[in-house]
DNA sequence: TATGAATGAGCATTCATTCAT
DNA sequence: TATGAATGAATGCTCATTCAT
């Protein structure tokens, strides 16, 4: 899952960021080729199609998530609120950082019902957040409760971010955050 | 060498249908022309340019959502409970009917923040949204709770929405409504 | 060959103005119908082509300069000298009031030699234009001499007006006119 | 399938041939793409846009001139006489060969004023033209005086282009360059 | 006559992709 | 691998023209 260390992870880099900023089919080969400072004839080299940059491009993120982020939910040598505190401190790091907000929430959105293959991914990114979460919850709720909670939360976050983005404002996503961590605080 | 007669209103069904499926980028002024059973240089009769159909759409939904939707929540005449269960009813209908989600949401997350003019629109309809949620539940709630609770479900129901199109399951969607309306019930 | 004073004429000389100004190809039949107030479809009413106004458009032109200034030429009552500095008056008149040059020669280095129509009546007015001059000359020079001169001035002016476009500078320009003159002048 | 090169120069001297038979306005990008037997999509990779092509030919024929015609008249180390004959050869054997008359002629009443990236090229143009004629003139006159002649030779040669090209008879412009060489003859 | 809607071809430009070098 | 030239289809848009009202 670990993306080698070539030059790929520098086109993936750049193309996350335009695909972010841009929305996936307003950002063409040639953007992504200029952004790396190469030739989009020379992209194919290295993908063999867009979709599969875009593909990558999720899988590279959801990389980055599982390791360092939903990871932390499992950590249970640490006590569950300072797990969550962690857990929510890496999210924001990485929203309130990176501009154009979340890359699954908005191919999600863009890309039509027949690209599957993207909607799996994301799905799947999805899956992992909503169970790293109810894992957490679960020290103090019981199974099912907790993944009502988790799921709502993530739907939450996706809201949230989009606002942030549309306003231009960060209060309303960082009460989110807030509001998960106040449920396992006491 | 028949010639038909569209109208706008046409034009902008067909063309919301299509962004909401296919997307902004990925809806070419082809494939709304065919919808529409007209040629594409046609549409120029009826929009100057893409951007003015994307626009025009947004306003015509935004335009149904204010008169038949937000609209509910000022009918003083009326027990706040029943309003707000009328306008869970309203927004149901809407989100579970038209498949592709909401337009508002899906251009903000697609559109670049160059595209100014439209997060302008979106950000009216998601406005109208949030104050005639909030003036609902100032019924029972004090005036910046209830901003503060109509920020939030608004963010949540697009969040819902995504993963509603995304799982093709209502059920968490569903929850945000009941969830609202429990607010003002007993 | 005058134009019956209907709203032909307007349209003439709306359409002489942005030929002028726009070259033939670089005018589109809106453009013309919009300088006149109309819509285009209303412009087949009065011509039934494009072509068909453009070469209106010059016999519009070439019926003015027969009639308002190639005919003081034959003036024969009046001595030489008055009627040629009557007539360069009226040329003058007419290229450093209008913007854009001469519809004539303008026409004639845009249009492809198929547009043969076109160069007819080109041909027309630089004949009429050489004929009236040469006539005049005719009174101090032989007939071929006065005829090769006429010549050398009508192109002289043409190259004359295109450099006083370019450079906005009318000292070229008028300089032609002061040696026509000085021909018959003692 | 079959990948064929082509270079910069001879898609200009394609664009350039076009240009001057049929216009500017008039000649496409797939005008210019079928003559250089490539398909239109391709000439972008060697321009980035139409007025690009235009802006390059006009230049590609002002080096022609400034080489191998201008620079006749600074050759200090022949007579006069000798260059001038040179140099009207040169420039007759241009245009008597290369059908559609001057490209700068033709662009400069063709073009509306907002194209001023163009009209600076053909200034450009004609006063080099208007510099190397007054060059080898003063040989003979005062500087002032010869730059008055170059200017009106300049104009003069438009002209009978124009007639040239108008009525197909090369009497006229011929005349033209024989009266330039006798300013300097005997 | 004028309007407004439509046509169908054409325009400049962009795109993802291919491939010889 | 990278380049640069090419492809062929598609894109948004404009055009001259037609015609029912």
């Amino acid at each position: 899952m670990a993306i080698k260390k070539t030059n790929k992870e520098e086109i993936l880099k750049q193309s996350v960021k335009r695909f972010k900023l841009q929305g996936y089919y307003n950002t063409s080969m040639a953007d992504i080729a200029s952004s790396c400072g190469i030739l989009k004839g020379s992209l194919y080299h290295h993908f063999k199609s867009k979709d599969d940059v875009g593909l990558a491009s999720l899988r590279f993120i959801h990389s980055y998530f599982v390791d360092e982020v939903y990871a932390i939910a499992y950590k249970d040598e640490l006590p569950a609120f300072e797990r969550i505190e962690h857990y929510i401190q890496k999210i924001d790091d990485y929203f309130l950082q990176s501009e154009g907000g979340c890359i699954f929430g908005n191919f999600a959105l863009e890309l039509p019902k027949e690209k599957e293959a993207f909607r799996e991914i994301i799905r799947e990114d999805f899956d992992a957040w909503v169970d790293s979460l109810a894992y957490m919850l679960q020290s103090r709720y019981a199974k099912e409760e907790a993944l009502g909670m988790a799921k709502e939360y993530v739907a939450l976050t996706q809201g949230a971010i989009m606002m942030m983005n549309l306003r231009q404002d960060t209060t309303e996503y960082l009460a989110v955050g807030e509001k998960i961590k106040k449920l396992l605080k006491d």
